[in-house]
RNA sequence: CGCGGGAUGGAGCAGUAGGUAGCUCGUCGGGCUCAUAACCCGAAGGUCAGAGGUUCGAGUCCUCUUCCCGCAA
């Protein structure tokens, strides 16, 4: 069989087990991804992780800082793939390219939609508590992540696990989606479902407002912020005016005694703080300055004491 | 050369106007105990990130280097 001349957009780590299954399935003909930004200490600019995938590939890399240009799309039409397939890549494709391909534009999105549309779903979907999550293939429309649905794959969410598990798990998941649709499409093997919009909701992007610790809320859902926000950008709250991000916690059972945010008393691993509802141990922290390390450590070394009231 | 904060025994920290390096924990040995991550006694372990300078003398002042963290997605 021919194989499928494909277009791949993506940009984060995310997107490198699509790529890398793409480059396996079909013929990548271009690789899009945002320009290389300044990172990291010293503003260095950086490439993204699928342009460094793609150069190891030796594919074309194609980074527009706007791929909507109508100089861009006219490259695109020239191309001419038979699918364009996107992963997190961070910008908005006009009418006009989803038109291009003949297959049309594929999707990998890391939520069951239409749950969680948006930038974020990984993140949100543990920060409201969810208990399972997972991925979808869809035919990219106009709207945003409101295409039509084609495979779908799902996960638990535990209460310990982390962002950055969850992530890893998806990503992971999200290759192998794409294979199957891949094959799917080609074959038209897959029937495409309608997304009902009225069960949707949005997973906007993150800032570092809503990283804000809010202790009056209860213990679940301060402890569902932290493990939800882990490795970025991670919660935080004051104390003593000195800004501490939260890495790691758990939920005690029992009442609060102590009003939202004081520290409760000190334990082996680390320290207990009130929440509005119920208190949580706090079991690895990053002070100002210094690495994330066990709460217990921090508590042996500073003069953290029952009463201080982090904000 | 984008801005700022750090680097002190295995871990986390003190170290006050420069004058022989301390604390909490861990480790090792011993004791107590039915027992213990509890308690008691004792011990080991640091060229204070590296290089240079000022000084009678520097963890403590000055310069350079290396590494780490935050801001920026």
């Amino acid at each position: 069989m021919q194989k499928l001349r494909t277009i791949f957009m993506g940009t984060p780590d995310f997107a490198v087990p699509c790529l890398r299954t793409l480059q396996e399935k079909t013929e990548v003909i271009a690789v899009i991804t945002q320009p290389d930004r300044p990172k990291g200490r010293g503003h260095n600019l950086q490439a993204s992780p699928v342009k460094q995938v793609a150069l190891e590939y030796n594919l074309p890399v194609y980074q527009p800082e706007k791929i909507k240009t109508d100089e861009f799309t006219a490259k695109l039409e020239e191309m001419a793939p038979d699918l364009i397939v996107v992963v997190a890549f961070g910008q908005i494709l006009s009418q006009r390219i989803l038109d291009i391909p003949r297959l049309g534009c594929v999707n990998v999105h890391a939520s069951l939609l239409p749950r969680y549309r948006g930038a974020a779903p990984i993140h949100w979907s543990i920060i409201n508590g969810e208990t399972e999550t997972g991925v979808t293939t869809m035919l990219m429309d106009a709207g945003l992540d409101t295409g039509d649905m084609l495979l779908k794959d799902s996960v638990a969410i535990t209460e310990e696990m982390t962002t950055e598990e969850l992530h890893d798990k998806l990503m992971a998941m999200g290759s192998r989606l794409l294979a199957d649709t891949v094959d799917g499409l080609a074959a038209g093997t897959i029937q495409p479902e309608k997304q009902d919009d009225s069960i949707s909701n949005y997973a906007g992007m993150l800032n570092k407002e809503i990283a804000h610790i809010d202790w009056t809320k209860s213990a679940a859902e301060v402890h569902n912020l932290i493990r939800g926000l882990n490795s970025w950008p991670v919660a935080w709250s004051n104390l003593d005016g000195k800004g501490f991000k939260f890495w790691q916690t758990r939920v005690l059972p029992g009442e609060a005694k102590g009003q939202p945010g004081e520290v409760e008393e000190l334990t082996k691993k680390g320290f207990v703080v009130a929440a509005g509802k119920g208190h949580i141990e706090v079991l690895e922290i990053q002070p100002p300055s210094k690495k994330r390390m066990n709460a217990g450590d921090y508590v042996r070394g500073h003069g953290i004491a029952a009463g201080m009231v982090f904000n």
